[in-house]
DNA sequence: CTGAAAGCGCTTACAG
DNA sequence: CTGAAAGCGCTTACAG
């Protein structure tokens, strides 16, 4: 491809590929658009699909969303969660798809002083996304940046789950602790501030669970090495006559099956540890760890089918099933 | 503040800013960008800020990139590495400190298989920036894209290093077990396709200190649990010799530390393992795993004024010194 | 089927 | 000190 720009110095822009296609600068923009309605014969379409290779042209993104008033991107915001592992999966899917109807997915997690401006001032974003509610403010900001989907919607909480912190994951690790036997489960998560609000929305899928299995009620207890020992942590689960622990998520789990077997304990007959997950370390591990795999990839083209569904009003595949999680038994349970 | 856009259905522009005010169209923007050479009245100022925030003025991004030629955007392109613990205050000290300056730091990994196009396309940023060099087909097409600073720039490799992937860490790791005693090590890696290239990175890193200070040569060894446990291993490694592990990160670590113990070891007297990025498990885990720590806030900032220095044309610091890993010491060294 | 032209909302010399 | 005006590079009715 020839870099014309470099040598110019200047950028290449359509009216330089209308000329050298001899047609008019509106004739590139139907071509290279495939704007509906406009029926171009088949060589003129050749001839600037040719030209625009040729000079290498890339048309200036930020023209075109002030002429259009779209910038075609999409703005996903995402909580201060600690990253779970295959988010990539799911983002490297999502941005796939979006690309092939050519929007571009930004990802974005707000400074948590809310100290510097939002991202959406800056890009202008077809639609913004989040997993988790938008404050008022945030969402009087985007009306005024120009967004003009927001999704959830203020007021309109009975929509579609997008996101990956599902509650099917945990519900998935009390099923599977209560068909092997356990009645008595606690919750176990780090005592880290970033996963705190992760960890309060799994464990509250786990307890709700557990209820509707006629369970008791499932403990949250934090794993801090601190004060007294993941040691002494599961001697006091052990005389409290728990057998299983599920955990927020892998690392967790390594603690607590670590914990374990320093205290002699055989996993899974005295104590079964389920992950969530299925992070390298799940299998690397020693014993190696029972957890949890979602099906990420998946979920990232329900993301960009959604998201579509939003901006350009697709209809919603009619099998869109989400993908359910499915637990992966090693040695732990 | 009012929210007059969400009552007319139309966007609040500079027009309308002006009216309010009473002045013209380019005083508004004069005085909302500080534009130095012009001289503004206090009181003129003083109306034009109060009719901008009384409607709620948010400038048009893709009117002022057009325009202005700069989208006063940074892209930071990160490799596709299993993202490393404290990324998160990486980004946010340096988008903190972008942000005052009017700029907005929008991060991006590139698809795997390079189906997706590139971001720049769509964002059309001023300074592209990453800790791996670019290839030659990026930087073509980021310069047809507009793009007019990028770094590492090729052909110019001799320039200041501003990523996290810093061969500080792994030397540091080194020296200290070498300041304990420990002659003989390996380097420990989960055999993760991800994680190859940031294993590749630090082992060198290590490997080249382990020579310069006299050892013999650091192995890359994979902790690989399917090919005969992780417990095989480590009594491979004491056959051998061996008595320090240098974990590219703490998850490694704990999966070293954790086969150690079940093995009968005691850590640090039989074995002594030091991970990397003081991840939460280095502090859960039991024993409580030794590993460096990276002041990320500090070399978040410091990305921040090369950035302004590359774009703006800032000075640096003259105290512009790299902030330096600390090894912080637990039970496995 | 193709072109001439207005317009998107800013920035920025240039006058006065 | 402030305004009128050109121009950034596209999209999109509107003519022909």
């Amino acid at each position: 491809m020839a870099v014309p720009e470099s040598t110019t110095g200047r950028r290449v822009t359509a009216l330089d590929v209308a000329r050298e296609a001899g047609v008019s600068r509106a004739t590139v923009g139907f071509v290279l658009n495939n704007t509906p309605g406009q029926t171009i014969p088949a060589n003129t379409r050749e001839r600037v699909l040719r030209a625009a290779e040729h000079l290498g042209y890339r048309p200036n993104s930020a023209a075109r969303a002030l002429a259009s008033g779209r910038s075609r991107i999409i703005l996903l915001v995402l909580p201060d969660w600690p990253v779970e592992y295959r988010l990539r999966d799911y983002l490297d899917e999502a941005a796939l798809a979006l690309d092939k109807a050519g929007y571009s997915l930004v990802t974005y997690t707000s400074h948590p002083a809310q100290a510097a401006r939002p991202l959406w001032e800056a890009l202008s974003p077809d639609l913004v996304v989040s997993p988790v509610p938008f404050s008022p403010p945030d969402v009087a900001s985007m009306l005024a940046c120009g967004v003009r989907e927001i999704y959830p919607e203020p007021n309109r909480p009975d929509l579609p789950d997008v996101s990956l912190a599902t509650s099917a994951g945990p519900e998935l690790q009390v099923d599977h602790l209560h068909e092997r036997g356990h009645r008595n489960l606690v919750f176990a998560a780090f005592p880290e501030p970033r996963m705190a609000s992760l960890a309060a929305a799994r464990h509250q899928a786990a307890h709700d669970r557990a209820r509707s299995l006629g369970l008791s009620a499932l403990d949250l207890q934090h794993i801090d090495y601190h004060d007294g020992s993941a040691d002494r942590v599961v001697r006091r689960w052990l005389d409290a006559g728990i057998t299983g622990v599920i955990a927020v998520n892998d690392d967790v789990a390594a603690a607590v099956a670590s914990a374990a077997v320093r205290a002699g304990l055989r996993m899974p007959a005295d104590l079964a540890v389920v992950g969530h997950d299925d992070a390298p370390i799940a299998t690397m591990f020693v014993p190696a760890l029972s957890t949890v795999r979602i099906d990420t990839a998946a979920l990232g083209r329900g993301f960009a089918e959604f998201a579509l569904h939003r901006i350009d009003r697709r209809p919603l595949p009619a099998s869109r099933t989400r993908p359910k999680p499915t637990l992966v038994r090693r040695e732990t349970s």
